[in-house]
DNA sequence: AGGGGAGTAGTTTTT
DNA sequence: CTACTCCCCT
């Protein structure tokens, strides 16, 4: 039986993929195009690596940057090798690093229970030391203080390193920021302080732990034998500083990655890793895997022609053997309700002509708040959708505050999540007596804990007796978490407290979904305890977890549904039928990216990531007007609508707006481009087209006009209610109009005839 | 301390 | 359009 697994495998890899597999030692660079199979080569790879070479799976560590990517290469490699893939050291960068950190954490001056901060409480934490150091906050905003600690740490300059850095303080200087370093400084010491990492922290502190720790460096060089990276163009400096101190020794480094697909340098991915890799190990073994197995040749040719228009890359030749395939449609909008009408009439077309499912279909934008106006066409057509991503679970103000409990009750010294609970319910303490807390704790020089335990003698006022209340309340579960499991834990923190209660007083939509999220949470952490295969299920056990989840864990088999997502979101998925939507200009490139020729090359690798998830049929729309900042904006389309090449394409006048384009034919191919570029100069002409009012028109009584009804607007056109708002003078209605889109009207105001009952 | 009202600023992508 | 902040009043 053993042999004949292995006999497969290899049967169905080419001879560059089967290379990879079979060359197992030494320093190892795989460049996979999209399409190539890169995550079967690492699988098989792996599963080589213990079949063959009888490599014991606590000696393989294999990082990727999702948790999901690590999942699945898990299962597929169980699907070879059985049940012993469970040992392998696998997982992302971040909760690897966790792993060995809290096992270290002690050599760090950390407790193993530290806690990681989010990105939430990473800037609230810096909008904190900003107000208390009198700073502007306009000059000083969160997510720019952030963003440059950030980069900082991942270049592995410490506070220390930025303070004495002339080049870090001048520039600072320069951009009239000079408190800049100050600011790290602070922010790290407080971190330190609150027993707390930030992300960019798992990677820092990994490696001033292998660094400073030469006993540490060694165990975990003698254990890990082979190390294997998947992503590789997506890592930065600190990641990829870990993965060369722990390969010192063997030297069985592989990393598998696609430059074309980097897109992450606005968090301190470097594609220089990749040609450092080959300084690095001059005994490299360059693999290349070209062959697309995915698209159509369209699709991958078109995809050729756009990346080709970048001046840094590696060389490299993507071809396919599969069929030429449809070519790819353009679909023009006048506005983004329409986009998202036109989009969904065009994927119930294909659903009816291609007997395809709606898990073939994928909905890719660039912002996350492009889902709206999709969501409310599909849900229109009944189409059956999901949002991947957004707002993700764990992101809810109702979750947060709940997990805020458990932190505090796992690390007293955890500063923000004692600042979000403390008042939660209301119990009589603001931000006054919170900050007396702080202050008194920096000048008496003991722990905020230190000083809540005795809060009466510290700070004046009626806030003592009020914070000791909150501190034996704390307490109380602390023996809790000591005696039972995180789930009893939980509820009882749930009950207690009155969260509980309080939400499920609220009888709002959203006060019950609200309720609904808190129920689902304790869920989670029930079938977290319920796991058979888990031994630790302490409280602490599961927050270690829980900031390093997203969202895309959760919902883990879709249901047959269209996938929404952000392009990021997509990648390393592949969908029958994508639709990439809202090609304009400043939207996709952002503007954002247009200041830079590499952040554009950026944006053009994303654009590239997005093409190359198509198997066999891409879609392209934009739209001529757009709400942002709840405005009507006119919209130029993409310059990246130019840069595929024409033979590619084709526009779609079916899906398309009312505009009229060159040729009769109801598909016009070809020479589109002056199309686009007609629309680029004449945008302030191409709205929606003015109604004219029917000659019978009269406004009607529309006291009792209710949802369902179709009228008339002498401006709008002809359009269907959807919605009725409130009474009297201020009854408003929700209109969606064929032509103008959705509108909200005052309806002692507008004039509608009604049309139709 | 806390609620309500007004005014303002913000939307890029994620572990 | 919305989420957040600030300010005033109770």
């Amino acid at each position: 039986m053993a042999s004949e697994v292995q006999d497969d495998y290899l049967k169905e890899l080419n001879p560059p993929q089967r290379e990879g597999v079979v060359n197992t030692e030494g320093p190892t660079m795989l460049i996979a195009g999209a399409g190539s199979g890169k995550t079967r080569v690492l699988t098989y790879r792996i599963a080589h690596l213990m079949k063959f070479h009888k490599v014991d799976p606590f000696n393989i560590m294999a990082l990727t940057f999702t948790n999901k990517a690590a999942r699945e290469m898990r299962e597929r490699i169980e699907g070879v090798v059985g049940g012993e893939a469970k040992n392998l050291y696998m997982g992302t960068f971040h909760s690897v690093f966790a792993r060995i950190l809290r096992a270290e954490a002690s050599k760090l001056g950390y407790s193993s229970n530290f806690t990681i901060y989010d990105t939430d409480d990473s800037k609230t934490l810096i909008k904190q030391i900003v107000k208390e150091q009198g700073l502007d906050d306009k000059l000083y905003k969160p997510n720019v203080v952030l963003n440059r600690i950030s980069a900082a740490k991942n270049r592995l300059i410490s506070w220390r390193d930025y303070i004495n850095n002339p080049v870090f303080t001048e520039d600072d200087a320069s951009n009239m920021r000079p408190e800049m370093g100050k600011l790290y400084q602070t922010y790290a010491l407080r971190c330190y302080k609150a027993d707390a990492m930030d992300f960019d922290d798992l990677l820092f502190n990994t490696n001033v732990l292998l660094q400073e720790h030469t006993e540490v460096l060694n165990k975990y060089q003698q254990r890990f034998h082979y190390l294997l990276i998947d992503e590789f163009q997506d890592t930065n400096i600190s990641q990829y500083q870990i993965a060369k101190k722990l390969a010192a020794v063997r030297e069985n480094i592989c990393v598998v990655g696609d430059d074309a697909q980097s897109i992450y340098a606005f968090r301190g991915a470097d594609i220089q890793n990749i040609l450092n890799f080959e300084r690095d190990y001059p005994d490299l073994k360059v693999i290349k895997l070209e062959q697309n197995y995915r698209s159509t040749k369209t699709i991958v040719n078109a995809a050729n022609s756009v990346i080709n228009r970048n001046t840094a890359q590696l060389k490299k030749n993507v071809w396919t053997d599969n069929e030429d395939g449809d070519l790819i449609e353009l679909i023009k909008a006048t506005s983004d309700n329409e986009e998202g009408k036109l989009i969904a009439s065009s994927i119930f077309e294909t659903k009816m002509q291609s007997q395809a499912k709606n898990n073939d279909f994928a909905i890719l934008y660039r912002t996350n708040s492009q889902s709206r106006a999709m969501e409310e066409a599909l849900r229109r057509n009944n189409l059956k959708y999901r949002v991947v991503g957004g707002l993700s679970f764990y992101q809810r103000k109702e979750i947060k505050d709940l997990i805020a409990y458990l932190r505090f009750i796992v690390n007293p010294n955890d500063e923000q999540a004692m600042r979000r609970s403390i008042n939660l319910p209301k119990r009589g303490i603001g931000p006054g007596t919170v900050e007396k807390l702080v202050v008194a704790s920096a000048e008496h020089g003991k722990s905020l804990w230190d000083i809540m335990d005795n809060a009466q003698f510290y700070i004046s006022g009626r806030g003592g007796k009020q914070v000791e209340e909150y501190v034996s309340l704390i307490k109380s579960f602390r023996l809790t978490a000591e005696k039972k499991d995180a789930y009893d834990c939980a509820a009882q923190v749930a009950k207690n407290t009155g969260i509980l209660k309080e939400l499920y007083a609220d009888k709002t939509i959203e006060g019950m979904s609200r309720y609904e999220n808190v129920q689902e949470l304790l869920n989670a952490i029930k079938e977290f305890t319920d796991d058979p295969e888990r031994t630790d299920k302490s409280l602490s056990a599961f927050l270690q977890e829980v900031t390093l989840l997203t969202d895309e864990d959760r919902n883990a088999d879709p249901e047959e549904a269209i996938t929404l997502m952000t392009i990021h979101m997509a990648k390393g998925l592949e969908f029958n039928y994508v639709y990439i939507v809202g090609l304009e200009e400043e939207l996709f490139p952002s503007q954002m990216m247009l200041s830079s020729r590499a952040d554009l090359e950026e944006e053009r690798r994303l654009f590239y990531v997005a093409i190359t998830r198509a198997k066999k049929k891409l879609h392209l729309s934009y739209a001529l007007n757009r709400y942002r900042f709840g405005r009507l904006k006119a919209c130029e389309p993409s310059r990246f609508l130019e840069e595929v090449d024409p033979q590619f394409i084709k526009v779609n006048k079916k899906f398309s707006s009312t505009a009229p384009l060159s040729s009769a034919d109801s598909y016009v191919t070809k020479n589109f481009v002056n199309n686009l570029k007609k629309d680029r100069s004449n945008r302030k002409f191409a709205s929606a087209p003015q109604h004219q009012p029917s000659a019978d028109f009269k406004p009607s009584d529309t006291s009792k006009l209710a949802e369902g009804m179709l009228v008339e607007h002498p401006k709008f056109g002809f359009g269907k209610v959807t919605v009725i708002d409130a009474e009297g003078a201020n009854k408003k209605a929700r209109v969606d109009f064929e032509k103008a889109g959705e509108k909200t009207l005052l309806l002692s105001f507008a004039k509608l005839r009604i049309v139709e009952d």
